[in-house]
DNA sequence: AATCCGTGGTG
DNA sequence: TCACCAAGGAT
């Protein structure tokens, strides 16, 4: 050979899942060692952790199992309280699908989880991830679960010169060939736990690896530029505006976005459409109601998955006694708190009102 | 296959 | 400030 082999050593399961029982992180979804855990658990953890921060997840997860301890409880309860109980963690299509999903158990599968990667994934919600996720930490299946950890561990590892989203399948193949039979469980955790405390994004902690010695990129000192990516481009700003009522009685006029869509089923104070050349003096020609309309100094900004947003809120006040346009209601502000609203929305109603009781919403007031 | 979906943390 | 990213799925 004129070149030689970069690195001859395979990673080995083995070393990750020794690592693994002395770094394991204790997590309010993780059963014990040793001890299997349940379904219903584990697959709403992983519906919540899709894009989502193990700090953001957990108070939520917290509520959800205490507000809906079964799937049974889950399937049973209406949707707006599901909605409600969502509020705040994003992606609500994820809450939509969780829900039937509950249903889809309870009424096809007898209120028990199926066990296998083929079954779980034609549940609403579960995709290829999800399901292998949960035929392995549920059902010590041995199945490959793929999320963006894996991805960047696998890359680094192999050194997977291919971008991202196209290396997928060959990341895919590399995970499966890994994965062992006795624990793919622990397996497939124990890779997210690598890359989420050791194969970080930026300044991996490589001395400490279990895998530093078979990883590719680390032998070539170019760790951190794996994985490779395509590069997407950030939205255009759009602006609208956002109008708060407030009756003589306290309540504040809402409605309910479509169920598809951005920010769908969720509340909101209604608001013009949406444009990047939208004028905010015009606003008042937008409004749902007639009332003296008053142009509330400084904006509310929110960013999107793919665009920025920039909100002008007008606020008036109007007698008791009138009505809400069609498709929309009255509700008191002291039950703000009980409402479906996103962030986005949440900050408006700040902007306006100033803090809602027992919500939890940031101010966010500029210029 | 590429786009659409939230939000909060981070360097 | 800002680009990037986090246990992805549906269409």
């Amino acid at each position: 050979m004129l070149t030689p082999a970069p690195s001859a050593t395979k990673p080995d399961p083995q070393d990750l899942l020794a690592w693994y029982d002395r770094h394991r992180r204790d997590l309010p979804w993780r059963a014990k060692p040793g001890v299997t855990a349940d379904p219903y658990r584990v697959w709403l953890s992983e519906i919540m952790l899709q894009q989502t921060t193990v700090t953001a997840v957990r108070p939520y997860y917290l509520n959800f199992l205490e507000r809906f301890p079964t799937v049974e409880a889950l399937a049973e309860a209406p949707s707006d309280a599901v909605m409600q109980a969502w509020a705040g963690l994003g992606y609500y299509s994820r809450a939509r699908n969780l829900h039937a999903c509950a249903k889809a158990v309870v009424e096809k599968h007898g209120g028990l989880f199926p066990g296998t990667e083929a079954e779980l994934l034609k549940l609403p919600g579960i995709g290829a991830y999800t399901a292998a996720a949960v035929a392995a930490i549920a059902f010590d299946q041995k199945a490959a679960a793929v999320d963006g950890n894996v991805e960047r561990v696998m890359s680094r590892i192999f050194m997977v010169e291919e971008a991202l989203p196209k290396a997928k399948p060959l990341i895919r193949s590399l995970t499966e060939e890994l994965v062992p039979a006795d624990r793919p469980g622990d397996f497939a955790q124990a890779v997210m736990d690598l890359g989420a405390t050791i194969c970080t994004p930026k300044r991996p902690a490589c001395a400490l690896c279990p895998w530093m010695v078979p990883c590719r990129a680390r032998a070539e000192g170019l760790q951190e530029t794996f994985p490779k990516k395509q590069k997407k481009e950030t939205g255009q700003l759009r602006k609208g505006a956002a109008f708060v009522v407030l009756r003589a009685d306290d309540t504040i006029l809402l409605r309910t976005r479509p169920p598809q869509g951005l920010l769908g089923g969720m509340a909101e104070p209604p608001t013009s459409t949406w444009e990047p050349d939208y004028q905010p003096s015009r606003a008042v020609l937008d409004a749902p109601i007639e009332a003296r309309w008053q142009r509330l100094p400084g904006t509310v900004k929110h960013v999107f998955t793919h665009f920025p947003l920039e909100l002008t809120v007008l606020f008036a006040k109007v007698a008791k006694g009138t009505p809400a346009p069609e498709d929309m209601r009255w509700t008191p502000r002291l039950q703000l708190h009980e409402e479906a609203l996103p962030g986005a929305m949440k900050k408006v109603l700040v902007h306006a009102l100033g803090e809602i009781p027992g919500g939890k919403a940031k101010a966010s007031a500029k210029d």
